[in-house]
Order: structure tokens, then sequence, then C-alpha cells
DNA sequence: ACGGTTGTTAGGCC
DNA sequence: AGGCCTAACAACCG
């Protein structure tokens, strides 16, 4: 379920909490519980895949992973990995997994990356491309959290077929137009993406991903597993040109 | 009912 | 040392 986007919906179910006491917390998950209690939580915040609990001090991230989920003042039968709990409510997640880390978030991560914040400076990653990854395909870096921390396999294979490049294109044979092209692409689809998760059409509205014929050319998509992630990519051969 | 998946990490083997 | 591979984790959908 979670890519970017889903990080930012579960987020935005947060806001009565910030401000708020955490009274305790509780899971299954490794995490010094005992630093959790009665201690003020000072804001919701996100960072890519991960969603943030921020508190004087530190804070907690929550990684979802494949099949994490979150719910507020509800309960699945199944023990919660993570939970935290306030006066008057709780968040419970399951399947995440949590880390405490000490100092802020600004100082552990660099929201530049960050394809859902207006911190996301695409020159910024244009130049990481090109100056680290020059050898890395296209295809595995749209994955790589260093470089578009929130995007996924969905958003890769949209981002990638709507700007025309193959996946296995590396990155010091695209042209710079290009790359400029794909990187604004990716945090537009992501947009787009965030849109559609209430409307529950992510899969449906896809403009590659999932589906069995380019929607341009009608001719199949090709699907395969390249890359270094050997993710499921979706390709038209006439929309997306190999560099 | 069962195979596939919006993800990452750990550990083994060259 | 480090790149490449696989397994592991675990829940939901169709």
């Amino acid at each position: 379920m979670p890519e970017g986007p889903s990080i930012i919906v579960f987020k935005e179910q947060l806001p009565d909490f910030e401000n708020k006491t955490v009274t305790e917390a509780s899971g299954y998950g490794e995490m010094p519980k005992e630093r959790l209690q009665n201690i003020r939580l000072r804001r919701v915040d996100s960072f890519g895949k991960n969603l943030l609990f921020v508190f004087d001090g530190f804070f907690v991230s929550v990684h979802f992973g494949l099949f994490g989920r979150m719910l507020v003042n509800d309960r699945k039968k199944v023990n919660p990995s993570f939970a935290l709990h306030f006066p008057d409510g709780e968040i419970n997640f399951y399947v995440a997994r949590t880390k405490l880390h000490e100092g802020a978030p600004e100082s552990v991560y660099d929201f530049r990356t960050d394809i859902m914040r207006p911190e996301f400076d695409a020159d910024y990653v244009q130049g990481l491309l090109k100056s680290n990854y020059a050898e890395a395909n296209i295809g595995d870096a749209l994955l790589d959290q260093n470089i578009f921390a929130g995007s996924g396999n969905i958003i890769r294979v949209d981002a990638l077929y709507l700007s025309g490049i193959h996946p296995d294109s590396k990155i010091k044979d695209v042209p710079a137009a290009k790359l400029q092209e794909v990187i604004d692409t990716t945090v537009a689809v992501a947009q787009d993406f965030l849109l559609r998760i209430p409307l529950g059409t992510v899969k449906k509205e896809a403009a590659a991903y999932g589906k069995k014929n380019c929607p341009k050319h009608d001719i199949p998509l090709i699907v395969a597993n390249p890359g270094k992630t050997k993710r499921k990519s979706y390709v038209c051969e006439k929309c997306q040109q190999r560099y």
C-alpha cells in the first residue's frame, strides 16, 4: 500500500494528536517504549515512505513496508507492531517497522529529495543523479530512497512511461532535458496518486502500471523485472526510448 | 485457494 | 570490500 502519497494520507488523519500527550507506547516491535511515556507529541511529519512522530530531542519513524496499515481509534484482532496511546485516542500500526532517532528529522533526512514535500529540489536531484549515479539505470534510481524519497514501483513505472524513457537507460546517457522531465513527471505522478487514493482509483487510473496494452499505441506493454531492483515494470517500446 | 504484491533488510557467497 | 543474490517478514486482493 504505501508509497509516499499514502504516507501523506496517513499524516492527514493525525492533526488532532499534535501537541497532545502520549500516555503510553505499546506493540511487539523493538522500541524503547519507556521514552514514550507522558511526553508531548510536538508534531507529525513525513519523509518519503516514513511517517514521523516528533518529540523534544528525538523522533520516531514508522515504515509500512509492503503490508503496513494504520488505524486511528480502531483496532484489528491481531497485535499491533506499534501503538501510541493518548488520553482520548490511539494510533495503531500493523506490520510497521519503527525506529527511534535522536535529534530532529531535519538533521537525519534531506528533504530536498522527498518527492512529496515542498522542499523537493529538482535541480539538486538532477545534480545528484549526474554526479553520483551516472552509471545507474534510471529505473533503479527512481526506486532509490536516497534520490527519490517516497517513490515506489507504481510511481516509477508511470513516471518513466509518461516521460518516454526506458527504465534500462543509463543516467549518463539520458539528455539533461529528459532527466529534467522525468524528475518533474515523478512529482506530478505522485501528486496524481495522492488525489486518487480517496477515490480508490490508484491502480485503475494508472497510465501504464498494471496495464496490458499501451493506451496510446494499443500494443502490449512489455512486462519484466529489470535492473538491480527486479521490480515489475511495464514498458511501451514505442513510447519509451532507450538512451 | 493460491499466487502476486504500492518494500526493505539481513546474511551468505563469491 | 563490496556487489549480487535469496530469504524473510506478513496481510490483503482477486
